[in-house]
RNA sequence: GGCGGUGUAGCUCAGCGGCAGAGCAGGGGUCUCAUAAGCCCCGUGUCGGAGGUUCAAUUCCUCCCACCGCCA
């Protein structure tokens, strides 16, 4: 069995979990979860960098230590992953001593090897923000912050011999054209290598940093996070010599956004270099998110808010969004428009209706099981033509990261099905006593189309995909090597799936241009609307509920009776306001108990955007009158 | 300022020397198994602008404009 290992970057604790980095994650994931389907020994670690200037700043600012800051961001993070399902193997953090020690035993091997020497490293530096400015930072030789005159202090520092490198890396680069990818990264990285490449200073004095690991040759100093970073990649395997380490590392490819290119691309291949440790595979590079046109900055928090989509709309609709719409390596745009319009057009009409016509014509036309296959027709070559196509497709892009194209193959699939059912007319071929066997043809392919893509699936929509399977008789953990067509026994039992993907309607908000989503309400019968008994009653008594804010106790009359109900509605109505007013309620409610008084029925009300108001009807009618 | 990229239908983008394409949106039709879903039909757009190479350029070259990225 081959092994993968994909990790994500280690994610910086001043930052709280947003979309960004949740796109980083699921992509993984999903690469991850298609390998395993395909029976490969899979590796995934995450993980947090939890070392360094910001964090000690930031920590100094709330008033904790950097150590109890660091604990509350990771935990963040880790339970982000778990709402949204990564099945990460690993999850590391930069201030676990096993990260240390491997970070420690490279530190002192590259130093033993002459690959690391003391320098000195002169700069601009602000006394007050407690670091260098760069030239092009400085205004006016100030301080863009506390606009005090900047010193130019030289300091000792430990430097890494990067730039004796440069010629190897570029040469490398150029040997292996998919070791940075897509292509403009690669670019990206070669254009910078034709500028000299510096040495890289990877400490930093204790005096003024404390918030890192110690130089194991001098204590005085502390690591320069990106040098202590990086490592987690090595580290959270064990290291050289563990044998988890010797498993997957020759398998590695990392996966990063596009703001991190440089430590990757360039630190990371040289230190690994002179580490003596095999290179990286790919590197990944993906995009950015914008959110609605905008870019994002961290001041306005937007790109957290995107992570509601995934509360409103579901997890699998909001990996099917971010894997579909994001060219891997470009930028994208998210909004509700944009992910309803996807989640609409692809998942419910397409996807969630055709498993719900498929498993409903097997269980109204052959009492609820797969049918014998018979004899296939050109029809029936077609679709499993249509099916190898679209896997092959899917299997190529998926090596090149290239997951909206995987999605894209096998929504072909899912298209050519939709006119396999329109052309071959189960429904008619039912009324035809003769065509017994041609309708057991098509059910048996339709069926069957549905078993497999509820495999392919199922790294990109899990939980639908498992719900696919479920109807169809399919349980257990799905693989690739039983998407092959044919595999369905005759006779499994067929359930019907419906609602995998609800469609949503989307009222713009008139001006605003705003989205208010709403789910679209199910179809009633008559029949079902007629079970409920509404009656105009008017009301008698009203009274606040003490120790409620939002419920008032209404005394009702209906006629001949009279009852007590409970109404949510003291925000907007007192109780002087709504004695002698005709209201419509609910009459045959069951009876429920709010704040210790049962409440026999119910005021209809109707809200929008915070307003609330009681229906009355238009004309005057004595209580009790029926409504309907 | 240097290097690179992008500019194609309302939107997102594919094509990259031989009669302009896809998905979505929009319009029309149609079936009824299905989530008012499906299926079928409908796109003359100066292929950013100007010039050049070529029998032929959206596709190659030069310049210009706009936007973006990396570097400084």
């Amino acid at each position: 069995m081959t092994a993968f290992y994909l990790t994500t970057p280690i994610y910086y604790v001043n930052d709280r979990p947003h979309l960004g980095h949740a796109y980083t994650t699921i992509v993984a994931d999903a690469m991850v979860r298609y390998r395993r389907l395909a029976g490969v020994d899979v590796w995934l670690l995450t993980g947090t960098d939890e070392h360094g200037d910001k964090i000690a700043q930031a920590a100094a600012k709330a008033g904790v230590t950097p150590q109890a800051l660091a604990d509350q961001n990771s935990a963040a993070f880790r339970e982000t992953w778990r709402a949204l399902g990564i099945s990460h193997s690993d999850f590391i953090r930069t201030t676990e001593e096993r990260h240390q020690k491997v970070v420690l035993a490279i530190l002192q091997k590259l130093w033993d090897a002459g690959e690391i020497y003391l320098g000195k490293y002169g700069g601009h530096y602000c006394f007050g923000c407690e670091r260098f400015y760069t030239e092009k930072e400085i205004v006016d030789g100030k301080c863009p912050d506390h606009q005090t005159v900047l010193q130019w202090i030289e300091e000792e520092n430990y430097f890494f011999k990067m730039s004796k490198y440069q010629g190897w890396l570029i040469d490398y680069i150029e040997r292996h054209p998919d070791f940075v990818r897509p292509e403009r990264y690669r670019n990206e990285v070669l254009g910078f290598l034709r500028d000299p490449l510096t040495d890289l200073s990877i400490s930093r004095p204790r005096r003024r940093l404390e918030w890192g690991i110690p130089l194991p040759f001098d204590d005085k100093y502390v690591t320069y996070v990106w040098f202590d970073a990086l490592i987690n990649y090595v580290s959270a395997l064990g290291g050289p010599g563990d044998p988890r380490f010797e498993k997957f590392w020759p398998h590695v490819q990392h996966v990063i956004a596009k703001d991190i290119v440089k430590p990757h691309a360039i630190y990371w291949p040289c230190m690994l270099k002179a580490a003596g440790i095999p290179l990286y595979r790919h590197l990944n590079v993906h995009g950015y998110w914008t959110l609605g046109g905008q870019k994002i900055s961290k001041s306005v928090g937007n790109l957290v808010e995107a992570l509601a989509l995934k509360e409103k709309y579901g997890n699998d609709a909001f990996r099917y969004f971010v894997l579909r719409e994001m060219v891997f390596g470009l930028d994208a745009d998210v909004s509700e428009e944009a992910f309803v319009g996807r989640l609409n057009a692809d998942l419910a009409n397409d996807l969630g209706n055709l498993v719900s016509r498929v498993t409903t014509l097997i269980v109204n036309l052959n009492r609820g099981g797969v049918p014998e296959p018979g004899q296939p027709t050109a029809a029936e070559e077609g679709v499993l033509a249509a099916f190898t196509k679209a896997k092959a497709d899917a299997a190529t892009a998926m090596e090149e990261f290239a997951f909206q194209r995987a999605l894209a193959s096998m929504w072909e699939f899912v298209g050519v099905v939709n006119r396999y059912v329109d052309a071959t007319q189960p429904w008619a071929l039912a009324k035809d006593a003769s065509k017994r066997e041609r309708l057991s043809a098509v059910l048996y392919t339709l069926a069957e189309s549905l078993r497999v893509l509820g495999i392919v699936l199922a790294p990109f929509l899990p939980d639908a995909a498992t719900k696919i399977r479920a109807g169809l008789g399919q349980p257990g953990e799905p693989k690739l090597v039983d998407a092959v067509w044919g595999r369905l026994a005759p006779g499994t039992t067929v359930q019907k799936v419906s609602g995998l993907f609800p469609r949503v309607d989307v009222p713009i908000k008139p001006g605003t241009g705003e989205l208010e989503a709403v789910t679209a309400a199910p179809r009633v019968k008559m029949d079902e609307f007629g079970k409920i008994e509404l009656r105009v009653a008017e009301v008698v008594a009203a009274e606040p509920l003490p120790k409620s804010k939002k419920l008032l106790k209404l005394t009702v009359s209906l006629g001949e009776e009279q009852r007590t109900l409970v109404a949510g509605i003291a925000e907007h109505y007192t109780p002087a306001e709504l004695v002698g007013k005709k209201v419509v309620v609910v009459a045959n409610l069951e009876p429920a108990k709010l704040m210790g008084v049962e409440s026999n029925g119910m005021v209809l009300a109707a809200s929008s955007a915070g307003k609330l108001a009681v229906l009355t009807p238009d004309r005057d009618l004595p209580p009790g009158s029926k409504v309907s």
